[in-house]
DNA sequence: CAGTGGTCTAGACCACTGG
DNA sequence: CAGTGGTCTAGACCACTGC
């Protein structure tokens, strides 16, 4: 039987052209049907045919859509799943990934309190302590595939974790963001807005944050952090510098962050 | 048709059963039949069946062991291959994942030059400072999963990483090992072995890391680590605290690891 | 009850490895 | 070439959700 899935290309024909070839390619470009179909998924998430929150069709709905047995479609929305930009409801459905709704707070942050349970040391404080637009030094143009001098966006905020009944500044975020997608972002709506960051990203800018990485070390402050951060100019402090990107490995946001590790750790699990 | 797996308990049989009785569980007990086999591998792998770097049988020698289809076993092996307990190797067969043989030298360690490419600043040097017997603090103890007093091996080691022609100390482990599964282990077999510490914890003990936490805080050097260090008593570094653990979530390493930042980053990847 | 994702099977064929 | 893992299909049935 010769299977035809309504895709750029068959992967059995690829497959036999490649091999027929005289000169075959380097890469022989052979990539299975459910990548194939990972791809268009992933392109209709871009393109923001499904929105953050919502149901995507049902896999047999996709099956049919793509011409392609269900099991194939399951195996592209295992990976998707994987990769948390789709997540899986039993009886309900498959679900656009979203900052918002999501029962831990904060998905990037990794800072835990040495002791308690979870980030149940209630509620953090957040305090915008500034937001105005920039241009681009070298090093946030290059984080941020810009190029030096285009207008960025830079917040400066605390957050404040709960100790013995007293809020203890603990981690001095500055942040970058690209002028362009953000435009419209100010102060006022940083400040009035509940729930992470990265969910009013979502549904003001329709920006999704899909991953990040960060580079950390050891640093001590420079004077004014150290006084926003109420610690001395000597206190070993964590810089966390992070780069988030959207769909496509397209970077979004540098931030560099400072944490007051004095009864808080960075966690990390390693396998 | 009925299907009765070679297992403890045949998962429709477990439904029914739970479904049928009149005070169900409060956890229902139903585990699907690839995580059975799951299991049942992973017994398999701690009980030594098949060592690190051999190949364990292939999908249909399994498949017809546990009396189950290959797809089942194949979905057993995937996530034990997710979770870096198995590697597949297409042609070839499904090994046992070991910290030998690995093409990168420290699989655990996340420490990168700020500059350059991967841990390709040539190999580190590695000097053992010090090794000796103890009784485990309160400490050591707890994350050990021992008891205070109990014999555990302290070791104390340095790594150096090349930077302009010199070696230059970066990393200054100290590490807790429980007694009684590394007796035997002294400073001149770790000074003489070639390879990765945990390569040598598998071939000569037996025991093999699958995974490890850390917690990350920022810290000042005790007066005797600036002094390995080479770096004054206020520069600010990376406290690393890692629990290694062996199959069965058995707690086998505790290891503090004070960082040099000043030239490399602790990289993580978030998603 | 219908609809969703989750499991399991059986069989065919493909891609890769090594002798 | 035989043997391994990797892909794809079609169909049956189960578990969970909500109406």
């Amino acid at each position: 039987m010769t299977h035809t899935p309504a895709i750029a290309v068959d992967p059995a024909q690829a497959a036999s052209d490649a091999n027929a070839s005289i000169a075959p390619a380097l890469t022989p470009a052979f990539s299975p049907l459910y990548q194939q179909i990972k791809g268009l998924i992933l392109q209709s998430l871009q393109a923001g045919e499904w929105k953050p929150g919502e149901a995507i069709p049902s896999e047999m709905e996709l099956a049919a859509r793509y011409r392609v047995s269900q099991g194939t479609v399951r195996k592209a929305i295992d990976e998707l799943a994987a990769d948390n930009l789709l997540v899986r409801r039993q009886g309900k459905g498959t679900f656009v990934a979203t900052h918002a709704e999501q029962h831990v707070q904060y998905r990037f942050l990794k800072l835990m309190p040495d002791q308690g349970d979870i980030q149940s040391e209630g509620p953090a404080l957040r305090d915008i302590i500034d937001c105005k637009r920039q241009r681009a030094s070298a090093d946030v143009a290059k984080a941020l595939g810009l190029r030096s001098g285009d207008a960025v966006l830079h917040v400066r905020r605390m957050l404040s974790f709960k100790r013995n009944g007293e809020f203890i500044p603990t981690i001095l975020d500055d942040l970058w963001l690209p002028g362009v997608p953000f435009k419209g972002l100010t102060m006022e709506r940083l400040a009035g807005y509940r729930g992470p960051m990265y969910a009013l990203f979502e549904t003001e800018f329709g920006v999704r944050m899909v991953r990040a990485e960060e580079k950390i070390r050891a640093v001590n402050p420079e004077a004014d952090q150290a006084r926003l951060l109420k610690v001395g100019p000597t206190t070993p402090l964590l810089c966390v510098e992070r780069v988030a990107y959207t769909y496509n490995d397209v970077p979004m946001e540098l931030r560099r962050g400072l944490y007051n590790t004095e009864s808080h750790h960075y966690r990390n699990e390693l396998s």
